[in-house]
Order: structure tokens, then sequence, then C-alpha cells
DNA sequence: CCGGTGTTTGACAATCGTTCTCACTTCTCT
DNA sequence: AGAGAAGTGAGAACGATTGTCAAACACCGG
């Protein structure tokens, strides 16, 4: 059974602090700064634990590092991220669930799932990029 | 100028023979066996330019590795992959596109792509499944 | 057909995120 | 306190991918 430990709590409240995706790397390093002493082993078990209680949510990032987050909602839901400043927005979208559903029963398939995440720039950053003058092409 | 050499068709050649997806490493040693000579560097080299190409879909496994796939239709489409044998339907889902667009917009998002892939059990491995006598849970 | 020249190739080293190993520490329970 | 289970961490190991660089090759003009 699973132990309460220092370091398991360091990563939950390392978790808790920040509010958009962080790689495990990033999170060993935040945690380090802060005083925490604790290895890089402990950080990927720690994650992965929490991952599979459900209580963090991962994802992984275009050039295939895995990405961490604690959410809000514990149910299935969907991920709206700045790919500019990464906030991150949580959104769930009933109207896609019954669409992936149907069009997997119109395929013949079973049990579906999927993936799914959306990506933009967000207003502050479209701000911050409008600002810049003359900006051409 | 890209040149056209024995490797490069080569691989364009094995991504036609397969209809699901497949590593970089798999296509390597798919040609290796079909008696093509060919470095594992230059797989990945070629992969790489077919998808800046647009001429090939990329995706992520579950485990990190990058998987590909010559698809029919090169403008932008969905999947529904069988979990079970690899089978691969291509889809497409206008609801999808113009739900992810609204949604970004609500929140002030900019520039909205989105990344979606479905996975199931395709009806003949489903079959496979069922005839399996006294399968429990 | 022949040579020049810039591209491509491939064996191998290097990178990088992640996982494994294993001796050591820390709990928990009695 | 003592035994045994669970957790930790430094470093080794791993596996996919990318970089290196000399040798091989494709394409061009003569």
């Amino acid at each position: 059974m699973p132990r309460m430990t220092r370091q398991r709590s360091a990563v939950a409240d390392a978790l808790a602090q920040v509010d958009d995706f962080r790689s495990a790397q990033q999170l060993h390093e935040l945690l380090r700064d802060r005083g925490d002493a604790i290895g890089l082993a402990t950080v990927y078990r720690t994650l992965q634990a929490l991952v599979d209680g459900g209580e963090v949510d991962v994802m992984r990032t275009a050039d295939g590092e895995s990405v961490y987050r604690r959410c809000a909602r514990r149910e299935h839901h969907h991920h709206l991220i700045c790919r500019s400043c990464g906030t991150t927005v949580e959104i769930d979208g009933p109207s896609v669930e019954s669409w992936a559903a149907t069009i997997g029963a119109a395929h013949g398939f079973r049990q579906i799932e999927h993936t799914m995440e959306l990506f933009g720039t967000c207003a502050v950053c479209a701000a911050r990029t409008d600002e810049a003058p003359h900006a051409p092409v």
C-alpha cells in the first residue's frame, strides 16, 4: 500500500502550485530550487503513481516529452493550451464524446477511446504579438 | 533540391505497401528483410522529409514512439485505429473542426489547432475475442 | 561517355528522457 | 527494540532519435 512520505507530498505540492503542464525534469528542478531534496527517479515514480490514481493528467509534447498537470476535474476532459505561454484551460466536449462514439460504431469499432488537445494563442499572448510594430508577413 | 535516390524510393515503396502506422525502426527492418540495404539514419531522415512535405502522417504512440503512415488524403484528417491489430481508418470530422474553433474563440484563443485520434477494437478483433470461451471479467 | 561538385548516405557516437538496479533508509507493527 | 515491507536515490542502463563526417552517388555540362 502507498505510504505518505515527505517526497510524495512535496511533488503533490509542487503540482498544486503551478497551473500548466510541466515535465518531470522541470518539477524536479523546481523542487530542488525550493529546497526539497529529492531524487529524479522518485519524481518520475511519484508522478506515475499520481497518473495511475487519476489525480494527474499526462500529455506528450510534440517532441515526445511527458508533461504533467494537476487537474480540477477528475472526470475525462480535454485541454486548450496556449502555445506561447502554456496557460491551460480545461474543457469538456460532450459533442465530441458522442461524435467519437458514433463514428467508431459506424465503422464497427467497440470500446472507443480518444485523445484530443487544442492548441492556440491566448488573448494575452495575441495582444503582446499584435502590439509589436511593423510585424511583416 | 531533393534528389531521387534508391533509398528514398525504397522508403516510399515500403510505406505504400502497408496500410497502418509503422515506426521508423519497423520500416527499417522491413526494408532490410526485403533486401534493400539502407541505414537507419537514412530511414529517419527520409521519413522526416516526407512528413515535412505532407506526404506522410506522424503520430506518437502511448509509449512515445513516432509512427508513420502514408495517407490517402493529404488534407487534415483524423484516424480511427484498432488497438489490437492496428488497422487504421481515415476519418474527417467537420463537426469537431468547428467545435474546436468555437471553443477556442470562446476562450479568446486564436489560431486554433488540434490533435485527435480515436482508438477502439475493430469488428474482426472483437469477434476473435468474443469467440474465446469462458472469457471472464 | 567523363569528370566535377554539391547532395546523400551510413556506421557509429552522442543525446536525452525515462526506467532499472540495488544498497540503504524509513515506516509500521508488534 | 527488532523484523519485514515500502520508499528512496545515485548512477547505470535503455531505447528512440539525431549528429558527425568521410566515402559514395546523382545530376550537370562538356
